[in-house]
DNA sequence: AATTAGCACTTTTTATTGACAAGTGCTAAA
DNA sequence: TTTAGCACTTGTCAATAAAAAGTGCTAATT
């Protein structure tokens, strides 16, 4: 257990080196405690033994470990209001009564990555989370169409197909078997649904009914199981730690374009807002993601924040925190 | 005009200086030319002063100049074919016949970017190209309903949007008016005949009929003007004039992002391969944009190659020409 | 008239040095 | 328990020097 001073000194110093990342010397922080700069260096040499804090050379001021952020985001943190401001421009968005769910997010985010030059991601429901609400097939020419999946949640996606030798009247009525048999089932389980409960159906009366069941297979099982917006991907640049060292770089977006990386952010399913610190955050060892799920009437889903571990936690919390009380009303 | 041995000399260097970014210098050349550097030196400040070379210091080797690319590409650049193993990659994805034309083109430039380490992008035709095919309305809940565009090229665009006191009767109505009277305009022109033609009709029979409009006049109205696909945004940062340069790198992620910009590499139109050098790119002075149109059926667009200005122009040209020939059949 | 050898001159790159600043750890005194 | 004091480390910055790469020009050569 840390004591009174300790607690203070850490906070002090993962929060200096937030505003700016330079190492913090016992000296600055002997002033504003008011004991003289041995005892602050007595106490960091403790935090440090504790693992808290690190030294990036043998005579460096100290800088927070992993653990540190941790502890700070644990313990120490005190939630930051938005200011007025930023609470206004937000503000204009979700009062809009025009827009979409999923508008309002994005439009809000982009704002809030504006503000705070963070990455952010709204992440849809995953596959099996979504039921197929409704297909629907539009002919392009003789050869190919469109395949429309609707889910329950609103969330479309679409594929051209190209089908030889099969009639608008044998696609129709595949269609209106599949919204009629299969509509209501989750996105994952269609494949299977369609094989057991539409190919013995269409084989009776379709002539190139294997075709026709092989294009819904694919268009089913292509569908990406997530719905992924990244907004202010460059925002990355901003941050001094990641500016001057472009193998940092090329990870970090390598592993936002792979989306499979991004379902770890939706990994838990706790309901509050969670913060994964450097390493935890599977991204990169100076990444922190912030992130917390929502849930607004039928559509669900996880809106998160990553930016260096050098974030501002007490403001992003805040933010987030904002953010989901105005998507869940 | 330039002489024998200047053509000889400037494809010399700006082969020599595409294979690795350092300035050329007489006594390499000279052992190449079986003349003294003295001579090479004088051929090279002649070509200097035509503008073809630049230097990067007083006494550096000499470098192309913007000017010598395009006069390398216009006259001295020997098309390469394409290696077996790259070739026979590609030609598993062009040979497969399930896949839609769209899909075939976005495989092969994932595979295109990967082996050269450039940018890859796919343009579909603007949006006064395109022909609204048919649209539909999937209901969500009461208050909300996804609509969905089709265009007549397979182009799909969805947007959610929120009605109140609409009935799904009255929907209906209204999406087989549109499909029936407004069905193969160009997309550009559809808010316009949406006012002429859609809203005197249904001001008769739909209640809330301004705010059933103004619905599908938004949805319309923000119709992303085109439809974009860019493969290895990242690549840029494997080429050696980006990756030391922070701030060349934010300018041409920027740039990506931004699509107005894109826009740029459709302006002219021109069926045959076009390359812009350096500044022509519009991107960044130290990126190339290599593309062509093509055109399969209905379906038309431009694809192109995003790369440093050092970029392999005989390799490139020659893969662009091999995608073209083979989309097009 | 074209080519080449030779040399002075520039600029970049790299290493070395020294001085200074920032900060630590430890010891001994308060 | 706290603090003053001091030796010690490390990083940063500027200055200097030497080496490497390459040029332009002049004068000699072919």
């Amino acid at each position: 257990m840390l004591t009174e001073r300790q607690n203070k000194i850490l906070k002090l110093i993962v929060e200096r080196y937030i505003k700016e990342p330079i190492p913090v010397g016992s000296k600055v922080l002997s002033k504003i405690l008011k004991c003289s700069s041995a005892t602050v260096r007595n106490e960091m040499a403790s935090l440090e033994d504790m693992g808290l804090l690190e030294k990036t050379h043998t005579s460096s001021g100290r800088v927070p470990s992993e653990a540190g952020y941790r502890y700070y985001v644990d313990n120490l943190m005190e939630l930051k209001k938005m200011n007025a401001e930023d609470m206004f421009k937000l503000q204009i968005v979700f009062k809009n009564q025009q827009l979409a769910l999923s508008d309002t997010i994005n439009q809000s985010l982009q704002i809030i990555s504006d503000m705070t030059n963070y990455t952010t991601v709204v992440l849809g429901g995953s596959s099996h989370e979504n039921l197929l609400k409704q297909i629907e097939v539009v002919p392009i020419d003789e050869e190919s169409m469109v395949v429309l999946i609707v889910t329950d949640k609103g969330h479309v996606e679409h594929k051209s197909i190209k089908l030889k030798d099969v009639s608008t009247d044998e696609i129709k009525k595949t269609v209106s078997l599949i919204n009629n048999l299969i509509a209501g089932t989750p996105i994952d389980e269609v494949s299977s649904k369609l094989e057991f409960e539409i190919k013995p159906i269409i084989g009776n009366y379709v002539k190139q009914h294997e075709q026709l069941y092989n294009a819904f297979y694919h268009v089913f099982n292509d569908y990406s199981s997530h719905d992924v917006n990244i907004v202010g991907r460059t925002k990355m640049l901003e941050q001094p730690e990641f500016s001057n060292n472009v193998e940092k770089i090329k990870n970090v977006f390598n592993k936002l374009e792979n989306k499979e990386l991004l379902n770890s952010i939706e990994q838990d399913d706790d309901n509050n807002i969670k913060v994964y610190i450097g390493e935890e955050s599977k991204i990169d060892d100076d990444v922190t993601v912030i992130k917390t799920k929502f849930k607004n009437g039928n559509e669900e889903g996880t809106i998160a924040i990553i930016g260096p571990k050098r974030m501002e936690y007490d403001r992003v919390v805040g933010m987030l925190e904002y953010m989901k009380e105005n998507i869940e009303r």
